[in-house]
DNA sequence: CGAATAGTGTCTATAAGACATTATACT
DNA sequence: AGTATAATGTCTTATAGACACTATTCG
């Protein structure tokens, strides 16, 4: 446990009646399907710590009354350009270990954000520099990210990953209707494995209140249209969609 | 969102060019099963803000540089008694609304500990004020908690409701060995529930990993002395031991 | 007509749920 | 002997997984 002594962001210059304080900052996992593959929204750093490595959007608390849920929703449209009214989002875990940040004492707050897959990369908003990077890279090594944000990621994979077998959360993925093909499409992404067509019809049609004809037709499509259908009335799916092997964790997360 | 001017507690003294800062607690959701029953840890408050009304054993982070996950521990030890190595902690989740603490701002870290019922109630110790609460008591309203610590509460429940599927988190509620019986009452009391003897035998002993049968005999019991067994290497279950309907949540929790 | 995607049914194997009796130790 | 708790097996029903063909639209 080692006693920090940071020079300009903590206010240990605060009166000592005064308990000690921290920072806090949000940092966002945010989860999109591009072209078939699990991407996730990260930034370039152009200021000093880890200044030119990639991190996860995010930043610190804007005024002494924010919101924590607010900052997360302004830093979602500040640094993605993203409406935070229109997505899944939800707490993920605080990340507070005495020397995450060279700064000094910084705790995060990390959110976990589903975004359907976007026409286009977020690109001539503020966030100019956020960049959409398959998962696979970051889990891979290919890409390193600053401070504990490759672990907060992990959390964030691990975390979509289970709901999806217990919540209606693939739906968050998707645009405002979808096809049943699109849908499964999710879950293989997520995943990261083959899933049978028939056997998840079946299943998702199983499940009351998942997902419901949308009334409208269909779409433009090469070859024939798919029925539409949007995201039902129920959350917590009964029965649940399971994970084959493969796709488990070994252990379980969260720990400490 | 409020612009809080707090008189006493928060560092807005702290000079301009130092962003906000907030002070971060940590609050513990503590729970076994004491005959049978879901029992929960509540603290009366002795000061000021809700002084006289019960609440979640929890506190200030100690310095500035005290891990949060070291402040649970030490809170676990002090307000509660325990040994926090010897008992199942991870974090719940952060609750930061800015009206939470009529002192101002105060961002809490929650975190879940299960421990196993305990031959006698904590007394003697630091924990002179801590009492083991029927969970029942609060969610009927029979116990109203301080700040948003019916809410946390709450969280936690869930959590550990749901975690009994999928990991071995029921076997944190037992002692080092334990017959199958005392695992079958965990669950039975964390659900609310009352499962089949034989079906839960049959399906418990399915799951490699989860309980292994413990070198030593039995134990002092009117009856059929029953095997005992130690938790196993497995914390992810598969197949999980699911939850009968009615013992689900009807939305997801989490949400923002 | 060919290409592309959507949609469907059956069989088998495994898991879940309902159900009552025997076994062992203690008093 | 009586009491109290532990341990076990079978049948039925439901769910999971493997598997290939037909349907519809567009170019």
């Amino acid at each position: 446990m080692v006693e920090q002594r940071p020079d300009r962001l903590t206010p240990s210059h605060a009166p000592p009646w005064i308990r000690p304080a921290v920072l806090l900052t949000v940092d966002l996992v945010i989860l999109t399907i591009r072209a078939a593959e699990l991407h996730v929204l990260l930034v370039e750093r152009g200021v000093d710590p880890f200044q030119g490595q990639l991190a996860l959007p995010g930043g610190f608390l804007d005024h002494d009354g924010e919101d924590i849920v607010a900052a997360a929703h302004r830093e979602l449209r500040q640094e993605a350009g993203l409406d935070a009214s229109r997505l899944h989002l939800e707490q993920l875990g605080t990340y507070g270990a005495p020397d995450r940040d060279p700064r000094g004492r910084v705790v995060s707050v990390a959110y976990l954000a589903i975004a359907p897959g976007l026409p286009e990369p977020v690109a001539g908003d503020d966030a100019a520099e956020a960049v959409w990077t398959p998962v696979e890279h970051v889990l891979s090594g290919r890409s390193v990210l600053a401070f504990d944000h490759g672990l907060i990621l992990t959390d964030g994979l691990e975390r979509a990953r289970a709901k999806l077998e217990h919540t209606a959360l693939a739906t968050a993925f998707c645009a405002d209707t979808f096809t049943i093909s699109e849908l499964q499409a999710v879950y293989e992404a997520v995943w990261s494995v083959r899933l049978d067509q028939r056997n998840f019809y079946r299943k998702v049609q199983a499940v009351p209140g998942f997902i419901v004809p949308a009334p409208s037709g269909s779409r433009p499509t090469a070859g024939r249209p798919a029925r539409l259908f949007r995201a039902g009335p129920r959350t917590v799916l009964h029965p649940p969609l399971v994970r084959p092997d493969g796709a488990h964790p070994l252990i379980e997360l969260g720990e400490q």
